[in-house]
RNA sequence: GCUGGGUUCGCAUAGCGGCAAUUGCUCGUGGCUGUAGACCACGCGGUCGAAAGGCCUACGGGGGUUCGAGUCCCUCACCCAGCA
């Protein structure tokens, strides 16, 4: 194996520290945030802008890119790497998600439709099964309910594996460990993910069990069949918001893999850092651990005070993209807003100051606010490109610069100076 | 000048006797956590109210029929098309 995961320095008051992770592709140094490119681009940048930025790896997904253009392109590309133009480390993630996002998620949606109002995966709503629908809605509803679940292609869950329904065209998929572990060889990433279930993040004890049951028989599998041995493979915690669950779950995945992460979604920011605690306790401490999908600043603080080392999170380039920019709290960023500002609002028209004054970006450096505000309004392709950049470029250097203040002994004023 | 069609909340549309009035766009404000997301939600005449709801003012102008009129009738103005 060409991994090494060393600890250079350890915080003094958390269990923030600084990591180095030696991959085939270069060195990672930690924390670090991982930017996402699942259809192997991290939308609107190229690989040159992400090295300019400085980001040290790219994550990309076996769902996607399996479907399209089909690993085996990539493999006769020369993997996932050269195909992009990014000469430094890369992962991939399981397609484990999927199972959720293209599955019991898109139930919620169609809640969240007929109810007229959202339930995100944050939601504080009540989910309800499509079986219990009856029970709490007038029939005139439930019949709308269910022509919208008739629709509904979900991923379907079974002992050993799921059967997607292709968002593309429809096609029926099977998907297992051994499927989405022959993909990602073929990929090729230095860091890859062992297939996992995931539960809703509203299913009581029972389900996430059964659930739980399915990703650590689905971890096991995934490092039988790996065969390459120059890929470090992280297995995934789950459990849901249940401490026995995840404390089994983070001791097993610590057992079996020489990686670990935290998987799952959440309801509360309060669930989300309760499950950190939990688990890390049970992480051998020269083990690198991603909390997967995670990444607003508020939880990169918490994330890594706990110990974590690793982060990835679709919000800075989604959030870009629809014009959510990042703002450092000296400027105006609010904890409650997740640190950023809407540059669309009107308020902005006639801004001459740049987006974030100090920000050293190429978006800050060349554009006022009026002009982003306007190209934003526009709708132009620019905006998407601008805004993406300036907020990768963000979290990217918020989570250097807390890396140099646990080297430097100054992370928990840093932490209290962003969140109080 | 004649004949026909038209004039509805910023723009564009629906509406054929019970309407503060459809839809799209614009606009306004939220939201976005391992990306089916260049997306989604809500709001959009004024005013009072926490809400239910109330009260004003409104479908080019004026008049009429009717319990009730964007909706039917008359008339004026303007726009479009065809014929002169």
């Amino acid at each position: 194996m060409n991994f090494k995961f060393t600890i250079e320095k350890r915080d003094k008051t958390s269990k923030a520290r600084v990591g180095r992770l030696v991959t085939p592709h270069g060195v990672i140094m930690t924390p670090n945030f991982n930017p996402v490119g699942t259809q192997a681009t991290v939308k609107t940048l190229t690989a040159q802008d992400l090295k300019d930025i400085g980001a040290q790896i790219i994550l990309s997904n076996t769902y996607h890119l399996g479907l399209r253009p089909g690993a085996e392109v990539i493999a006769k590309m020369g993997g996932l790497g050269k195909f992009m133009s990014w000469d430094k480390p890369t992962m991939t993630d399981s397609g484990g998600f999927q199972v959720f996002s293209l599955g019991i998620a898109q139930k919620e949606v169609v809640l969240k439709d007929v109810h007229g109002r959202k339930m995100s995966k944050f939601s504080k709503s009540v989910f309800i099964e499509p079986a219990d629908l009856s029970l709490q809605l007038p029939s005139f509803t439930k019949t709308r309910i269910d022509k919208e679940l008739s629709k509904l292609k979900a991923a379907r869950v079974h002992d050993d594996g799921v059967w997607f329904y292709s968002h593309l065209d429809g096609n029926k998929l099977w998907f297992d460990s051994e499927v989405s572990i022959k993909l990602q060889e073929q990929m090729g990433a230095d860091l890859i993910v062992a297939f996992d279930d995931h539960e809703s993040p509203l299913w009581d004890y029972e389900l996430t069990k059964l659930s739980l049951e399915r990703t650590s028989r689905w971890g096991v599998a995934s490092l039988q069949a790996q065969k390459r041995n120059d890929q470090l493979m992280y297995g995934v915690v789950h459990g849901g918001m249940y401490e026995d669950l995840r404390k089994f779950s983070a001791g097993f995945t610590d057992k079996y893999f020489p990686a670990v992460s935290i998987g799952g979604s959440y309801t509360s920011k309060d669930v989300l850092y309760q499950v950190m605690d939990w688990c890390v306790p049970y992480f051998q401490e020269d083990k690198p651990r991603h909390m997967l999908g995670i990444g607003e600043v508020q939880d990169l603080f918490e994330g890594i005070s706990r110990g974590m080392d690793f982060f990835d999170c679709v919000a800075p380039t989604r959030r870009g993209r629809h014009g959510n920019l990042y703002l450092h709290p000296q400027n105006g960023g609010r904890k409650e807003r997740n640190f950023t500002m809407q540059i669309s609002n009107a308020q902005y028209q006639l801004d001459p100051n740049p987006l974030d004054p100090g920000c050293e970006c190429f978006t800050c450096q060349n554009f006022s606010r009026a002009y982003l505000h306007h190209l934003f309004m526009a709708k132009e392709l620019l905006s998407q490109r601008l805004g993406s950049i300036h907020n990768i470029y963000f979290i990217v250097h918020l989570v250097d610069q807390i890396r140099e203040a646990i080297l430097e002994d100054r992370f928990e004023d840093m932490k209290k100076e962003w969140l109080g």
